[in-house]
DNA sequence: CCATTTATACTCTCCGTGAGCATAAGATGG
DNA sequence: CCATCTTATGCTCACGGAGAGTATAAATGG
């Protein structure tokens, strides 16, 4: 068997343009999405003024590109990253701001925690994620800018093609990434929206790679590709709540059902049935009651609850299920 | 918000270590699973006398990630490259069966394609991935390999444990693994199996990587770590028909709902009921008549459909559903 | 005591899905 | 022509999950 490797390897080795020549090296980025949920609000870690997502290289030192990160995120932000896992690997220029930029890649990742107090004399901060995507958030129901901006936007960009089969294509893609047309919301395509707004230069982003000047969208920008790569973040986690316990990991030790409703409501961005959610959670057996009820509470007092122990071990395969209500 | 930006890049390159020196420049490895379904069996291309998956490093020439990939498979292996998604990006230094080896990172691709005639003078051919991973295929049962010699080290790896409550974190592991202890088979936990069967020292790989000298599994090993790779495709693709048309990409121009069927059945590893299977496909309008009749049927004759033109368009969003059965 | 707010318990209905039965339409061999 | 084999196709049934609504309980502040 060690011989046949060996084999292989050498193999490799003779394909002429198969080695990496001085030229093909390149850099990587570490980047994270570290998402936390305080006060009903999604929140992401930034740094620059809001206006990027912690990352840095990856260096000799690094033992992985997990470690790596760790390293990077509690520097810049002093706070620990938990959770972790790998978002997607972005390699496209022209999405930096600078088409003529060398080879730069960005790996980026998911990480879940809980927001603790700020350090000083870092710009790190929490923000909430609807900050950059004001689109997202539909618990008041459909927000205004959808109906009066985005959508007649898209219909006049769809309608701007010259072949009638290109406009039906185009309005048909706006009308199922965004719910127009009687369709209903999906709230995992986040991403999908976000191209389809940078591909329509609805964006401050689009402008700054590709020229162009229209007016863009409310919602704030950011560094180079971070908006997008928050963006795939965002749609992770909202497909991921719905089939891994996830949420866990960003829920404090003890927490009420309403609280836990709370949380995954912020990060779908849309309500929940409240009776069918309690069925879902207890016969799912995800959580055990601490025995005491919450404090400082209007109404009925609700009963404290905690994760399973257990419930870790088998996140890899566990499924959790989420009622989100239609209407 | 031009200068918002600029200072926010400034800033950044402000921050001490932020700014990557030549010493953590690295080389980004493409690799690709490619996969056909020919003869009942799943099929993956591979190179180096089926030791290895296509692949090559990332150039500076290559525009995208994407356009790399492709650029290195059609090279190698004369197989164009169609449908295309990422899978993982990995790094972890050890996996490469050379401790010391420096960074290189590995940015993984799955392939959809139909296997067509091959090429002379490469080494490239397509393989069954069962080849890799005997224990993945159950469609004529658990193969015997699972409880004659599996399961029995895995409960030895599990006793080995010093600690009782790591004994039966152990064995919990494996059970959910494995579908052993009366538990169900997943067949999406091709990943999770293969590195257990790592983390367990059963493969040769783990050998090579670690020392040791177990005897190990049957079932064919890759350079490097191809065959990780290979198996966070397999899971990937196993995962990804039961919600997404991607089968496809896998099928001829025309084909009876029977080879459809088998497809699915051969990348799942396992069986379909083929009423309820039949029913699924029609009642989500994935495909339509031809209008002909299958040639050289044994029985009775079946319908030879197409996949509807709208398919495609959607795929990012509709889903498709399979009933893989029980028994 | 009443209005309000939240917690909980049930119920009802619809539909997706697993599973099995029955029949149709060809080929083949006696 | 019939029996049999093989695959295609149609239909029914039962169970369970999920969406949605109703009713009741337990607290608080006027």
């Amino acid at each position: 068997m060690t011989e046949n490797k060996k084999d292989a390897m050498s193999d490799v080795n003779e394909r002429p343009q198969q080695t990496a020549t001085p030229l093909d090296a390149i850099t990587a980025d570490l980047v994270a999405v570290l998402v936390a949920v305080t006060d009903g609000y999604p929140k992401i870690m930034t740094i620059d003024h809001a206006q990027a997502l912690p990352s840095g290289p990856f260096q000799f030192a690094h033992r992985s590109l997990q470690m790596g990160l760790r390293a990077w995120v509690e520097a810049q932000t002093g706070h620990p990253l938990g959770y972790v896992e790998q978002l997607y690997t972005f390699a496209d220029r022209g999405r930096t701001g600078d088409p003529d930029a060398p080879h730069r890649i960005s790996i980026s990742y998911l990480g879940l925690t809980r927001e603790e107090g700020g350090r000083e004399g870092t710009d790190a901060q929490w923000s909430s994620w609807y900050d950059y995507f004001p689109w997202e958030d539909h618990r008041d129901g459909s927000p205004d800018m959808l109906a009066k901006i985005i959508m007649p936007r898209l219909k006049d960009w769809a309608r701007a093609a010259e072949d009638p089969a290109l406009q039906k294509a185009r309005w048909r893609r706006a009308a199922i990434s965004f719910g127009l047309d009687g369709r209903e919301w999906n709230e995992e395509l986040a991403l999908q929206r976000y191209e389809l707004l940078y591909e329509v230069a609805l964006l401050p982003e689009s402008v700054r790679d590709k020229g162009g000047s229209e007016p863009t969208l409310p919602g704030r920008a950011m560094v180079a590709d971070h908006r997008r790569i928050l963006a795939t973040g965002i749609a992770r986690l909202r497909a991921k709540i719905k089939y891994r316990p996830v949420v866990f990991e960003l829920m404090p030790e003890q927490f009420t059902l309403l609280e836990l409703q709370r949380s995954v409501e912020a990060l779908a961005g849309r309500l929940v049935h409240k009776q069918n959610f309690r069925r879902l959670i207890e016969q799912q057996e995800l959580v055990e009651e601490t025995g005491t009820m919450a404090p400082d509470t209007i109404g009925r007092p609700a009963k404290l609850f905690r994760f399973r122990k257990g419930v870790l071990a088998e996140r890899a395969v566990v499924g959790t299920k989420l009622p989100l209500s239609r209407s």
